[in-house]
DNA sequence: TATATTACAATAGGATTAGTAGGAATTCAA
DNA sequence: TTGAATTCCTACTAATCCTATTGTAATATA
C-alpha cells in the first residue's frame, strides 16, 4: 500500500518550490541536493509536472524551475494524481463502467472504495500553502529549541 | 498508491473461506476457479496466511483449507498487514525511531501519517463477518432482481 | 563568440513485484 | 496397495519501478 517514490518525491519537490515561491528560479540540482534525491530521477519527475502545467521552466544557464501558480492552488491530491494516475487502491475502481466481470464476488470492491474515499478526504484538503506554513512554524520551533539549548 | 495483488487476492481468498466457514474443506483449486486467480499464485498467498495462523490446512486427497477462527475475528487490516507488512504509505513511518535523516525537511511526513491513519480507520473496522453479511445480502438482492425480471 | 550551466530526451541496468511451472510429500478411497 | 487429489516446496520468467548514463538543445555571462 505504498505511495510510489514518484508521488512522494513530487510532493517534496513541489514543497521545495513552494517554500521558494516568488523568489528566484530553482534548479533541479539544488532540489536534489536539499532533498537527497537522485538528480536524474527528479528531472523525470519534474518533466511530468511541467507537462501538467504545474511548474514553469527556463532553459539554459541561470535557468531553473518555479511554481506556475500560488502554493494555495495546489492540493497534495492534485500532485499525487498527476504522478500516480489515480488514488484508487485497485485499478478496477478507475473504470467508469465497472468491467470487473466478477462484480458478483466483488464485495471487496466496497472496501477499496472506502479506502479510496478516506485517502482522498485527506490529500484533497491539504494544500502546498498549508505545508509551507508547517515548514515555517517548524523552522521557528527549531530555532527556539536551539537558542534554549545554548542558554541564550 | 495501489494495494498489491497479494493483499487484494488474500482478502478475496479469506472472504471465500469465510463464506464457507463451518462447512467442508476448500481447495485452492476451487477458490482459484471461483475468484479467477492463478492457482499457483494463490498457493503462495495461502501459504503465507497459513504461516500467520490465519488458515488451517489438511494435506492429501480430500484435503484443503479452512479458516482458523471465526470470520468476525479477522479484520481486513489484519489480512492486508500480513501480506503487505504494514499499511504505512511510506516506509519511514514504520521505524520506531524515525531514521529519516532529513526529518527536518520531512513536513510531508505528517501528510503520510494522516493518510495512514485514514486507511487504518477504514480497514481495521471491517471484519470478514461484515463482508460475509454483505455477500449474503447481495445474493438475496440478485435473486429478487432475477425473479422480478421474469415476472414471477 | 566561447564556455559553462541548465533544461530536455532517450535509453539502459538493477531491484522488486507478479505470476508460472514442475515436482515432492501426504493422504484418502477404491 | 495403487492411483488420484491435494498441499507444500523451489526455482524460473515476465513485468514494472527506480535510478543511472549519455547525450542534445538553449541561454546567460565573460
Amino acid at each position: 500500500m505504498k505511495i510510489s517514490t514518484k508521488g512522494r518525491y513530487a510532493l517534496r519537490l513541489m514543497l521545495d518550490l513552494a517554500i521558494n515561491y516568488g523568489g528566484e528560479l530553482i534548479t533541479v540540482k539544488k532540489i536534489a541536493a536539499r532533498q537527497g534525491i537522485s538528480e536524474k530521477y527528479l528531472e523525470q519527475i519534474i518533466t511530468q509536472l511541467k507537462k501538467a502545467g504545474y511548474v514553469r521552466s527556463v532553459r539554459g544557464s541561470e535557468g531553473g524551475y518555479r511554481l506556475a501558480r500560488d502554493p494555495a492552488e495546489y492540493t497534495v491530491g492534485m500532485i499525487l494524481r498527476q504522478m500516480e494516475g489515480s488514488l484508487a487502491p485497485v485499478s478496477c475502481l478507475d473504470e467508469e463502467v465497472n468491467l470487473c466481470a466478477r462484480a458478483a464476488d466483488c464485495i471487496t470492491l466496497n472496501v477499496w472504495k472506502k479506502v479510496k474515499t478516506a485517502v482522498e478526504d485527506v490529500v484533497d484538503q491539504i494544500t502546498l500553502a498549508d505545508l509551507v506554513k508547517d515548514y515555517q512554524e517548524k523552522v521557528v520551533l527549531d530555532l527556539n529549541l536551539y537558542l534554549l539549548t545554548f542558554k541564550m
